[in-house]
Formats: C-alpha cells, sequence, structure tokens
DNA sequence: ATGGCAAGTCGCGGTGTTGT
DNA sequence: ACAACACCGCGACTTGCCAT
C-alpha cells in the first residue's frame, strides 16, 4: 500500500528518492532483510510505484500468473523456505539474497490452472472480509443493545448504586519478578494479554512460581472477572469472565473482582459498558506513556446494583448479540481453515513441479 | 509488606547508509 | 548493485523504586 496511507501524518520515505527502485504493474518486490516475515508484495496499484533500495525487485515469466505466484509466494509453506535461506548478520535479522531466493522451487500447473486456483483463493478472501464487516457491524449492534439495556437498569428505581467494593471484592494480582521465575510451585499466570475484550485466550499463558499462601490469595475461580489495570486508554478497564477450571493465577496487571452479591455475567456487562461509554478512561490516571486505573479508584466507582430479574435481561439481551456474532466467528475461522486445505493441496498435490522466477 | 506507577526492555513493521 | 550494518517509533509488557 502507498506509504502515505500506512503512516499517516508522517513521511517515512527519503526526500531524495531518486535511488529508489522502480515496480512496474504486476511486478513483486520484496523486502531483502524481512523477507522470512512474508514481507513480499505484488504492486497492482498504479502503473509504476517507487520503493525503497532496500527491497529486491522482481517480474515472473510469461507462463506463470501473478495472482498464483503472489499467493504462493505468501503461503506459510514458502515462508518457512525462505527462513531455510536467511542469513544471518549480526542484526536483528538476516536478509535473503535474490540468488537463493531465484533457487526456491514451486509447484507451477498449467497456466489455466493456476488462473482457476487464484480465483478460488479470491473468492475465500472475498468472503472472509464479508464475514469480518458483518462482524464489525455486529460490534455496533451490541453497544447499542448494551447500551439500551444499562439504561433499563439506571431508569429502575430498584436499582441501588453502591462502590464497586461494596459489591464485590477487588484484589490486584501478584507482581512478577526474577525472583519467582523458578520454584517449586511454578503455576500458570494470566496477564493483560491473556484478557481480551470478552473473552480470555489461553494460547500464550506463562507461569511462575507461587508459594501455597500466594496461590491460596491469587488462584482464579469461575465466575471472576479480570480487567486490565493499566495500558493505553482506551484498554484500561477491558474485562473477560473466567470460567475455567481452577488451578489457573493472575499477574498484577490484573484486577480481579469476585462477586457474591450480582450475576457475574451482570457485571461483566456492567464492565464492558463502561469501556465502551469510557467510564474506565475518565477513571484513569495518565501517566507519561501508560495510563492505570487503580485498585482504589476502581473499588470507589458507583455500581448499579440491579434487582435480579432485571439483571437477567441485561444478560440475555447482551447474550443473544453474542450468539450471532460466535457463529459469524466460527464462519470466518471455516473459510480460514478451507483457505489453508487449499493451500495444503498445493504443496503437496502432486502437480508438475517447475521453477519460477 | 503492599501497591502505585515511572521508566525500562523488547518485538515488530518499518526505515536508511556505507563499503566493496 | 549487492552485502552488511544500523536506526526509528510505537505499543506491549516488565522491572523495580518509592510512598504509604
Amino acid at each position: 500500500m502507498r506509504s502515505d496511507e500506512y503512516f499517516k501524518n508522517r513521511q517515512i520515505y527519503s526526500d531524495d528518492i531518486s535511488g529508489y527502485k522502480l515496480v512496474r504493474r504486476g511486478w513483486f518486490a520484496y523486502a531483502t532483510n524481512h523477507l522470512t516475515e512474508g514481507s513480499i508484495g505484488l504492486q497492482d496499484l498504479v502503473e509504476t510505484a517507487c520503493v525503497s533500495p532496500i527491497y529486491t525487485v522482481f517480474s515472473c515469466s510469461p507462463e506463470v500468473d501473478e495472482n498464483f505466484l503472489f499467493r504462493v509466494l505468501k503461503s506459510d509453506e514458502l515462508i518457512i523456505q525462505y527462513g531455510v535461506h536467511d542469513q544471518a548478520s549480526v542484526d536483528r535479522r538476516g536478509a535473503v539474497r535474490y540468488g537463493d531466493f531465484k533457487k526456491i522451487e514451486v509447484l507451477l500447473p498449467p497456466l489455466k490452472k493456476q488462473q482457476q486456483i487464484a480465483e478460488i483463493l479470491d473468492e475465500v478472501d472475498r468472503q472472509i472480509s464479508i464475514a469480518q464487516t458483518e462482524l464489525r457491524k455486529l460490534v455496533k449492534v451490541f453497544r447499542g443493545t448494551l447500551g439500551w439495556a444499562m439504561e433499563r437498569v439506571s431508569g429502575d428505581p430498584r436499582t441501588v448504586w453502591t462502590a464497586v467494593e461494596e459489591a464485590g471484592e477487588v484484589t490486584l494480582g501478584r507482581q512478577r519478578s526474577p525472583e519467582h521465575s523458578e520454584g517449586d510451585f511454578m503455576r500458570p499466570y494470566l496477564r493483560v494479554a491473556n484478557v481480551l475484550d470478552g473473552y480470555i485466550d489461553y494460547s500464550d499463558v506463562l507461569s511462575m512460581n507461587f508459594t501455597p499462601a500466594e496461590q491460596e490469595k491469587y488462584e482464579l475461580r469461575a465466575g471472576d472477572i479480570l480487567l486490565n489495570e493499566g495500558q493505553s486508554l482506551e484498554l484500561v478497564g477491558r474485562s473477560a469472565l473466567y470460567d475455567g477450571p481452577p488451578g489457573m493465577y493472575f499477574q498484577k496487571t490484573l484486577i480481579r473482582f469476585r462477586t457474591a452479591k450480582v450475576m457475574p455475567r451482570y457485571a461483566q456487562a456492567v464492565f464492558k459498558y463502561w469501556l465502551n461509554t469510557g467510564v474506565f478512561a475518565d477513571a484513569s490516571k495518565q501517566a507519561t506513556n501508560m495510563a492505570h486505573l487503580s485498585a482504589e479508584r476502581f473499588e470507589a466507582m458507583r455500581f448499579p446494583l440491579a434487582v435480579p430479574e432485571i439483571q437477567e435481561e441485561v444478560i440475555r439481551s447482551v447474550e443473544r448479540v453474542g450468539e450471532v456474532r460466535g457463529h459469524v466467528t466460527s464462519e470466518v475461522a471455516k473459510l480460514k481453515v478451507f483457505r489453508r486445505a487449499l493451500m495444503a493441496d498445493l504443496f503437496g498435490g502432486g502437480v508438475s513441479a517447475g521453477r519460477s522466477a
């Protein structure tokens, strides 16, 4: 994409671009020292573009469909190949010289077949992007629904307003420190990176040592709500309900809210509403490069104790939207699997082997 | 000892320049 | 033109000082 679109309000490229390389429409360019990260592209925006001299520029021969080749060059399989040819230098990353790059072998079906494959992949990608647009709309619907539900809460005369600390128990997690990085009681713990908007991501869980006494204090129970204590202003207060098994702990960048007075899912909806409407942002303190909602300020926030019937109403309306969201999300996941299977076929499919570049 | 938060580190997606 | 080397800005995450 264009540099000035990617970097809004600042110029990244040199003032003098006379040394830049030209890339015609249909040509490829890859960042010589970042190829292992998949930094390769097909120029299809304008007749002629230019890139920093660090890029290697090439075009393909007439028996190769560039859209097809682009898909292949971007595939996981080839990105692994790039790693093999990467020559690391002192710096963070090495480079893949064109001399090595051009020797990488790829399966090359007849031109007609290449075009078919590229079309199918285009279609799958289009479907994925439609579903993702749908998801974005649902996020708005969700906001609206939640806002409406919370109005019901504040409009109900039976709702009692109380401090967060009265509505439940607020605890900060255990701080990380080198002395806890090993020991006899290594236990998994959650941190900011795991607590996303409304759900917990377990794909990267770290562990540290928790003594039995600490385990008692920091163990999570189903129904606990975890909130981000500090981060950028928009992310402070992002929360999710913990519904996993015992044996999981949490770190100090998270605040735990444990309640017996209201339904946990209702409480999480309230926190989500606070996140949406900037209530958390207002309560946080912005330091030089990080915002913090302290446990103290959180405890003092005014929490609406709605009657059970209204709580259930909030949970139901939020869940209805959540269900549709779940369907679309799994649709996207399926399309991605389908796409991967197609690519895998291409690499294990035993079509005649050829060479490109 | 606890917890608030300033400041540091590191990864990532980018960028250049210099010597041969 | 290529190979090697070097840096930037930002955000995510960690460290550890300091006040209570």
